[in-house]
DNA sequence: ATTAATTTTGACCAAACGGTCAGGTTTTTA
DNA sequence: TAAAAACCTGACCGTTTGGTCAAAATTAAT
C-alpha cells in the first residue's frame, strides 16, 4: 500500500541489474586490502573494513561470511599479480631486456599496488598460513621453469651461471622493498613520499645489480 | 617507566638485588619479540606474550605497564642491532672486503635473529609509527656519512659512483628477505627450513651483485 | 501485480581484549 | 630480628572482537 518514497541518495550510483553484488564485493575487497595491509591479519577488524567500504559491518559478513574467507579472497587477487610478468622471461629473448623489463614491471607494481605487496609481506612474515600450497606448487614450478631459461642462457654463453632461487629472491626482495619499506626509503631520501623519479632510480640500480651479477655488461664504467 | 631508587651501582653483578627484575624482563622481552613478530602489533596479545614467557598476564603489566611500552622496549633492543656492523664501512678499508663483510654480517643476523627482523619489517609496513624519529635522524645521518665513504671510494677510482640510499636499501632488502620471507625461500628450495649453506649461498649471491654493481670484479671471471 | 530472490542493517551475543587492583608472598635492608 | 621494598597474581572491569539473526527493504522474475 505504501507509495515508494524517492530514495534519491541511493539512486545516484545506480548499478546495472544484478551488478550490486559485484560492485559491493569490489568495495569491500579494496577496503580489506588496505586494512589488512596496514594492520595485519589479526589486527584488521571487520568493523574497520566495513567503515572504510562505507557499509555496515553485517553487510561485509553477508558477502564474505568470515574474516578469514575475506582475507583469502584478498590474497587470491594478489597472487595473480605476482605471477604476471614472469612469463615474459623466455629463452628466446635477450637476457638483459627480459630481466630488465621484468624488474621494471615489478617496481611499477610496487608503486601502483603497494597495499597488495604489504598484504603479501604480512602473509610471508606470519609463515604463509594461507599460501603454503601456492608457494610449494605454482611458485616453485614457475621458478623451476625459469631456472631452465637461465641455464639455457648460461649454456649459450649469454650469462654466467647463477642460482635461480637466490636471483629471483633478491629481485623480489629489492623490488617489493620499495612498497613495504616505502616509509624508510622516503626518510633516507628526505621525502614524505617517494616520487616517480625515485622509483625509476631504484629500478635502474636493481637492474644494474642483477645484470652485472649475471655477467652482463650494463651502464659501463664512467 | 619508573626506575627504583638508586640501588648502589656497585653490587650489580652476582646474586644482586634486582636479579629477578632483570631475568623476568628478559623473559618477557624475548616472548614479546616472538609474538609481535608473528602476529604484528595489533594482533599480539599480552595474554599470549605472558603465556610464552611462562608468567601470568598481570606480571607482564607489572614490569612494562602497557602493551605499547612493551612494544617500544622490544623495538629499542632491535634498533641497536640494525646500526651495528655499519661502522666497519670506512674510507680506509678496501670496498670489496668492507661491503662483503657487512653483507655477510647482515645475513648472519637474519639467520640468528629472524624474529627481530620480522618485528622491524612489521613496523615499517605499518608506516613506522614508533620509529619515525629513528629513521629521520639516526638512520639518515648514518647513511649520509656512509654516502661520503662511497664518494671517497669513487673519487679514488676504487668503485663506480652509486646512489648510496638505493645501494643500502637493496642490501637491507636482500639480506632481511632471508629472515622475513624465509618460508618462501624455503619452499622454492624444497626445504622446511633454510640450512647454513643456504644462507652462505644467499650471502655469496648478494655480495656478487653488490660488488659488481659497484664495478668491482668479483667471482668467476669473464 | 504478485511472488520470489536478493540485499540491507540495527540489535544482539559470547569470547577475548588491555588494563587494574587488592592483598598476598618473597626478598632486601636496617 | 623487624620493617620496608619489591614482587606476584587471581579476580575483576569496561570495551572491542568476529559473528549471528530476524525483520525490513529492495530488486528480479513470473
Amino acid at each position: 500500500m505504501e507509495v515508494p518514497e524517492a530514495k534519491t541518495l541511493e539512486a545516484k550510483d545506480a548499478a546495472s541489474p544484478g551488478q550490486i553484488r559485484v560492485r559491493n564485493r569490489a568495495l569491500i575487497l579494496a577496503a580489506a586490502e588496505e586494512v589488512f595491509a596496514t594492520q595485519g591479519y589479526r589486527g584488521a577488524t571487520t568493523a574497520a573494513i566495513a567503515k572504510k567500504a562505507g557499509l555496515p559491518k553485517a553487510n561485509v559478513h553477508y558477502y564474505f561470511g568470515t574474516k578469514e574467507a575475506l582475507y583469502a579472497a584478498v590474497l587470491e587477487d594478489i597472487l595473480g599479480l605476482w605471477l604476471g610478468e614472469l612469463d615474459r622471461i623466455t629463452e628466446e629473448r635477450d637476457p638483459a631486456t627480459a630481466l630488465g623489463d621484468y624488474i621494471r614491471a615489478k617496481v611499477r607494481l610496487s608503486r601502483e599496488r603497494p597495499l597488495a605487496s604489504k598484504v603479501y609481506a604480512n602473509e610471508m612474515i606470519r609463515g604463509a598460513p594461507h599460501t603454503r600450497d601456492f608457494l610449494k606448487n605454482e611458485l616453485r614450478n614457475l621458478v623451476t621453469s625459469k631456472a631452465k631459461v637461465l641455464e639455457a642462457w648460461a649454456a649459450a654463453g649469454k650469462i654466467e651461471p647463477v642460482d635461480p632461487v637466490h636471483l629471483f629472491s633478491v629481485i623480489w626482495a629489492a623490488t617489493q622493498h620499495y612498497a613495504d619499506f616505502e616509509v624508510q626509503v622516503g626518510a633516507l631520501l628526505g621525502r614524505r613520499q617517494l616520487a616517480a623519479d625515485d622509483y625509476d632510480e631504484a629500478a635502474d640500480t636493481i637492474v644494474r645489480m642483477v645484470l652485472r651479477c649475471c655477467g652482463i655488461r650494463y651502464g659501463s664504467g664512467r
